[in-house]
RNA sequence: CGGGGAGUGGCGCAGCUUGGUAGCGCGCCGCGUUCGGGACGCGGAGGCCGGAGGUUCAAAUCCUCUCUCCCCGACCA
């Protein structure tokens, strides 16, 4: 049925295989794969082994991207591309966030926007320059972001009196400021956010998880007391939790960080941990800061309290990054490409209209403006009227697009007053008659969310394991096996030992602990706390 | 910053060992036939071969220098 032929390219090392496929009808059939292992670099557009049968390798005949077991790395990025949320730009470490990307980071934006104000919190916003004085007082702080700051030293023609640093993060312009605006108790407590874009140089970029330029938010609060401040830092972790959950369909453990992992300059970091597909390392999806009132002696924040005492102020921040989009991409996507969560999914329902003859298509067309009337007001919705692709093209592509649920029209359809209607997760069809389609679509636009969190809940607890042994857990860690919890005594030399040898590092101290964290997995002291240890993105 | 690899139409590559003025697949444009799971035929457009210098009658190919990108390691949302 298939002959193989196997040819090693002299420049690149790279291994060909040549593969002649007696396919089904008389056309003949001649696949070029590609077995990878050269490093060249270059990804999108590749031919690759299909193996099979023929049937198999007409259905995937241009199948470019990587398989998700085979190289997850290469699959993210090839998803990325081919189904258009960025692109390379021509800096380095910066991508291009295009429009179906940028569409679905603006739904992002707009859900947790609101529940960003509904916790009393303003929009604002300070300028990306801070001056490199202002930057280096806090010791920590400037320490922490030193190898990825950004200087700008000239302007036009001249060179600057004073260099400019280009935010990595907000805390030395926004605090500044704060104290120039804080005299008073009654002037607290200032709640602001801003949206915005930061830049930290980076050494292995990788489209939206570490790039960069970034876009992110950063909340900033200022407190008069170290109660209030704490409560902030753990109440914007819960809005995160529920964000990410709720909208992104992406479970998470939250918890707090280990003082190696902390912020920079923070009192205490807290965090939310999300278990990534293929690899099932950890990502980072949202953290927040209890500063104390170390921002606030640093940079003057001071008040007259209604004691009478002079006092600094007690600060938090908080930030949640593009990243997370990167998450949805790892969390949800499969061997077809994306899955995007309904609720967030600039396309919730595509329409392909399916036709042969002119005749047939001004019908089709007449009925498919018909369910788009019925549609349109509480759907996301598009109709794909490409001529110059096939339907089981313009398939493939919008499930590499990862649009929840498909429309399917054609004659028979319009003959019987129904259309074919395919949920994207499951692969599932049914036929449903249009006066049921307004109300069927919302249901699995409902039932999906829920489906995808469940399988990514699902994942995250199966691939939860506790364990006692240094052994048990390296043994985990190197064959990809998730998240491991483990004791902990406390000790940063336990931790830096397990990072050296098996480059897993403490994820967080989640806030569920059981009664007894029994002893530390490194050297076998009384644990203070059972963490999870994991390797991370 | 250490180790490895690659730069040739938009993308993926061949050509280089043995110099003779660039080719293939995909994509793109036009016309026609197609269209219920990535269609096909015919006809087109598109490249000073990363850059600079050198050797030569002649350089994508040989020599020197340089730039960029990618992959693997140490740091990070």
């Amino acid at each position: 049925m298939a002959v193989v032929h196997s040819i090693v390219s002299r420049a690149t090392g790279t291994r060909y295989v040549l593969a002649i496929i007696a396919p089904r009808a008389s056309l003949p059939c001649l696949k070029i794969v590609q077995d990878r292992r050269s490093n060249a670099g270059g990804s999108v557009g590749r031919t690759r082994v299909v193996p099979g049968t023929t049937e198999d390798i007409s259905r995937r005949f241009v199948e470019d991207i990587a398989d998700q077991d085979d190289d997850f790395d290469r699959w993210y990025v090839d998803v990325v591309k081919r189904a258009e949320l960025a692109d390379d730009a021509p800096v380095r470490g910066c991508k291009i966030i295009r429009p179906y990307g940028y569409a679905l980071w603006e739904n992002m934006q707009a859900a947790l926007d609101t529940r960003i104000k509904a916790t009393g919190v303003q929009n604002a916003y300070f300028p990306m320059f801070i001056p490199e004085s202002m930057f280096q007082r806090e010791a920590d702080h400037i320490e922490g972001f030193a190898p990825e700051v950004v200087r700008v030293t000239r302007a036009g023609e001249s060179e600057l009196e004073e260099p400019l640093v280009v935010r990595p993060t907000s805390e030395a312009i926004i605090c500044p400021m704060y104290a120039r605006w804080v005299q008073s108790y009654r002037d607290l407590p200032i709640l602001i956010n801003q949206w915005c874009s930061v830049v930290r140089w980076e050494d292995r970029p990788r489209a939206f998880l570490r790039t960069t330029e970034f876009l992110w938010q950063e909340g900033h609060t200022c407190h008069a007391t170290p109660e209030e401040a704490e409560e902030r830092a753990r109440q914007m972790l819960e809005v995160y939790r529920d964000f990410i959950e709720t909208e992104l369909a992406i479970p998470v453990v939250p918890g707090e960080k280990s003082d190696a992992e902390k912020f920079a300059g923070a009192h205490r970091t807290y965090t939310v941990e999300a278990m990534m597909g293929g690899k099932n390392w950890a990502l980072q999806s949202g953290t927040s800061h209890d500063l104390g009132d170390h921002f606030g002696r640093v940079f003057d924040i001071e008040f007259l309290d209604r004691d009478g005492e002079r006092k600094f102020a007690f600060n938090t921040s908080w930030g949640l990054s593009h990243r997370t989009v990167g998450a949805i991409v790892m969390v949800h996507g499969d061997t077809n490409g994306l899955k995007l969560p309904p609720r967030v999914a600039p396309i919730q329902t595509v329409i392909v209209p399916i036709w042969r003859k002119e005749a047939e298509r001004d019908v089709v067309e007449d009925f498919v403006g018909e369910i788009e009337a019925r549609l349109r007001d509480n759907v996301r919705l598009f109709t794909d009227r490409r001529d110059d692709k096939t339907p089981g093209w313009k398939f493939s592509e919008w499930e590499l697009k990862g649009v929840p649920l498909r429309i399917e029209v054609g004659p028979r359809d319009v003959q019987n007053g129904q259309v074919v209607l395919v949920r994207r997760d499951t692969r599932e069809k049914q036929s449903v008659p249009v006066g049921q389609l307004q109300e069927t679509i919302n249901g699995l636009l409902v039932q999906i969310q829920n489906d995808m969190f469940q399988a990514a809940q699902q994942r995250l607890t199966d691939m939860t394991v506790k364990v006692s042994t240094l052994d048990e857990m390296y043994e985990r860690i190197s064959n990809n096996a998730g998240f491991s919890n483990a004791g902990w005594c406390g000790n940063a030399e336990c931790e830096k030992r397990v990072k050296a040898e098996s480059h897993a590092t403490i994820r967080c101290i989640p806030f569920a602990q059981p009664d007894d964290p029994g002893k530390c997995v490194v050297c076998g002291d009384k644990a203070q706390h059972e963490v999870i240890f994991a390797r991370a993105y």
